[in-house]
DNA sequence: TATTTTCTGGACTGAATAGTCCAAAATTAG
DNA sequence: CTAATTTTGGACTATTCAGTCCAGAAAATA
């Protein structure tokens, strides 16, 4: 509907008295709406399931995100943002480089079965959309990116403090790391112990240490 | 319907025209439902999908296999057997377990982009269900036990033909290169370059080789 | 209170889907 | 050919699900 203002007398005759607040709280929809694709995917997770939720009707959603696509997508973008700001809250200026890492990687052995069998919901919609959506190939290639700077930093600092050989290459380091990182996160959704886990953490310290 | 044969002349009266051969091929209709679930998930495969996939009619579909559920584990349980089977494959007796290993891990840089985006079907049945689905948990493990197994095997070869450090733990350096395989499975799908995943396996390998 | 706007919830639609049913064609043995 | 049995394919059912529509409640300002 197309408003066309003439006068004060005329706008005010039109629309004399504004109404109820214009949103619910956007966020909070989306980090439930979150919540249950992590939990349940895509497919799994039904339009009711998203309402009950976001706690939020369904006109609302509609309105507001558009279509279970993109509410999809938004939640991915959030979802990676959260989890960026996870690595990055952990970095800091530590003293010990190594022990971050060792930090990151021992993660899963913190983490209730629940929260493992989660998983990733980035390595989650790779491997359920495969490449066939474009969108979420995208997103997975700039988390990769971004992850995979910030490993190539923390080695590099690691090399600094004399914590690992100053002949292991950065990029190269980081690209393993982050493969470990996946691969122990699909490890322990496949339901591996924290024992395992563990083993595995201490190990890939400790054959990064031993390179020369 | 049992058959109870108590003379040639008895059987003759109930039995006495056999009829139509009694199966198509039941292991090529699995390997097409293997196929088309391998490629579109789940939920992503219809039953027309399937049967197109199969090549059989849908009442053959649903008398031979039950229902899609039971189709889907197993397709899984026949895609796990072929895996292992890959695996032991390219053990033989070769004169450096170190090159068979390596030869594992770079597998990814030999495959096409199509094929890398598949992913592993055990990857993604874990992923899509999570822990929801106990056959697929078990399924999943009886395969990490399996592989590890034989990882384990590897290791103490390479650690007989010294081209490892005898001190490294077989248990612990097969947990972490089944770790690594699958990242870089997961990094494969998510269309990782040949390149970066060479570079991932190399230095895996090199790491291997370092630890004391 | 009156008006405007947004929110809410339920009813509805159209499409897709898993699974069933049935009848006709095909195939083998007597 | 006849009988027996399986395959095949299409029609059918019931359910689920994404998305739309509508009308009434709620909220805020004047």
């Amino acid at each position: 509907m197309q408003k066309i203002i003439l006068d004060s007398k005329i706008q005010n005759d039109y629309f004399p008295a504004m109404a109820r607040p214009k949103e619910f709280d956007r966020d909070a929809a989306l980090a439930g709406a979150l919540q249950v694709f992590w939990t349940k995917g895509y497919e799994g997770a039904s339009t009711d399931d998203l309402l009950k939720g976001m706690n939020i009707g369904r006109q609302s959603m509609y309105d507001t995100f558009g279509d279970k696509q993109a509410l999809f997508l938004e939640s991915l973008r959030c979802y990676h943002k959260l989890d960026n700001k996870n690595f990055f809250d952990h970095l800091g200026d530590n003293p010990s480089p190594l022990k971050v890492l060792h930090g990151f990687l021992a993660i899963f052995t913190r983490r209730s079965d629940e929260e493992n069998a989660r998983g990733c919901m980035g390595i989650n919609a790779t491997t359920a959309f495969g490449r066939n959506n474009p969108e979420v190939t995208q997103l997975a290639r700039n988390t990769a990116t971004s992850v995979e700077d910030m490993l190539a930093q923390l080695v590099g600092a690691a090399k600094e403090a004399g914590e690992i050989s100053a002949r292991v290459d950065n990029a190269a380091a980081a690209s393993f790391l982050y493969a470990t990182l996946q691969g122990l996160t699909v490890r322990a959704q496949a339901g591996a112990s924290h024992d395992e886990l563990a083993r595995v953490a201490d190990f890939t310290i400790e054959a990064l240490k031993a390179m020369r």
